[in-house]
DNA sequence: CGGCTTTGACCGGCGC
DNA sequence: GCGCCGGTCAAAGCCG
């Protein structure tokens, strides 16, 4: 299959903190990741990546008051989504979906209060529930007892979730080619979008990784990649040739909607090997896995430059850190 | 022939 | 209790 991305580009991201109006992507720090506190989900207005420490995301030690301070928006200016305390559903598929689905809208207009967007939008993306999570996490840890009539599924048991990493990328392929195998295992439409959702699974035996992915129906340009899970081994080098490959062709930008940071999970090694090239994610974790550290290949010159020059990277708290993965010249302060 | 995709059926959670 | 819905299974088919 043709799973290069052949019309990749960030998704109106425009890097500037001074002008939070700016169309941009959002950042879902889903109720499932305790890490991030009582604050079950924010929204930052224009997600900028240059806020966040990724080493901080990669090792899943970031809690909620340090993300969001990352991402520059305090805790009581982030929108909470108050149905998410008690009700993940809205937390992780609704309000993503909304997102997602609403992109039109919500991406158009981060400031677009999600929580309250319209139904129709929220037709669209992930409107997973939560029963889906812990059925999934029944299925992988329960190790389904049997098939059909008994999914080995444990009522009430093993309500943890798997970490669950979602962004948008700009692509006319629905599968983006991230270096590892997937095995499609189901496909359902989805309620009230003409295009349907695809559920992968990480073929590495051992390997519980599955990934979502849908086409936003408001914006038909953009796909919705969501994984669950990490991957417990390093990317397959025997795809394609070698683990470099992907890289090449590689221009998707992708738009963080939801991060998993529960402690000791690590952001999907995929959303990094779709980051923008600029940020230059080069030994950016130590701890990396073998597949993160697989990023460290990943110093791409190929830049864009018009998108470089559009980028205005905020000097964020954590400049020091931030040098080590930016460059400077990239790193400029606002006038 | 092995691996993958397709697709209808099934299950469980949730809302009404 | 019923229907809706998301997620998954697995048989069948496809493909290299």
């Amino acid at each position: 299959m043709s799973d290069e991305p052949k019309e990749l580009f960030y998704q109106d991201l425009v890097l500037d903190q001074n002008q939070p109006t700016t169309t941009g992507s959002t950042m879902y720090c889903d109720k499932q990741f305790s890490s991030f506190g009582s604050s079950s989900a924010c929204e930052t207005q224009a997600f900028d990546p240059s806020y966040l420490s990724f080493t901080e995301c990669l090792q899943g030690n970031m809690d909620y008051n340090s993300l969001s301070t990352s991402f520059g928006l305090s805790p009581s200016s982030s929108e909470v989504f108050s149905s998410i305390e008690g009700n993940q559903k809205s937390a992780e598929g609704g309000d993503l979906c909304r997102d997602v689905g609403g992109g039109s809208e919500a991406l158009g207009t981060q400031n677009s209060s999600i929580s309250s967007s319209s139904s129709e939008a929220g037709a669209e993306g992930d409107s997973g529930k939560s029963k889906s999570d812990s059925q999934v996490k029944g299925d992988q840890e329960g190790e389904r007892s049997s098939k059909k009539g008994n999914k080995g599924k444990k009522k009430g048991e093993n309500k943890e979730k798997e970490p669950r990493f979602a962004f948008m990328t700009k692509s006319e392929v629905d599968q983006l080619e991230d270096g590892y195998r997937w095995r499609k295992y189901g496909q359902k439409a989805v309620k009230n979008s003409p295009y349907p959702r695809s559920y992968y699974r990480c073929t590495t035996q051992k390997c519980t990784v599955k990934k979502r992915v849908e086409r936003s129906f408001q914006d038909p340009t953009t796909v919705i990649t969501t994984y669950e899970g990490q991957h417990n081994h390093p990317v397959p080098t025997s795809l394609r040739g070698n683990s470099a490959g992907m890289f090449t062709p590689l221009l998707s930008i992708p738009t963080p909607l939801s991060a998993g940071a529960t402690a000791g999970s690590n952001i999907p090694q995929e959303f990094f090997l779709h980051m923008p090239h600029h940020h230059n994610f080069m030994n950016i974790n130590p701890q990396a896995n073998t597949a993160a550290s697989g990023l460290s290949i990943y110093s791409s010159q190929n830049y864009n430059t018009s998108l470089h020059q559009q980028y205005q990277l905020p000097l964020p708290h954590d400049y020091g850190l931030l040098q080590d993965i930016v460059p400077s010249k990239f790193l400029k302060q606002e006038p």
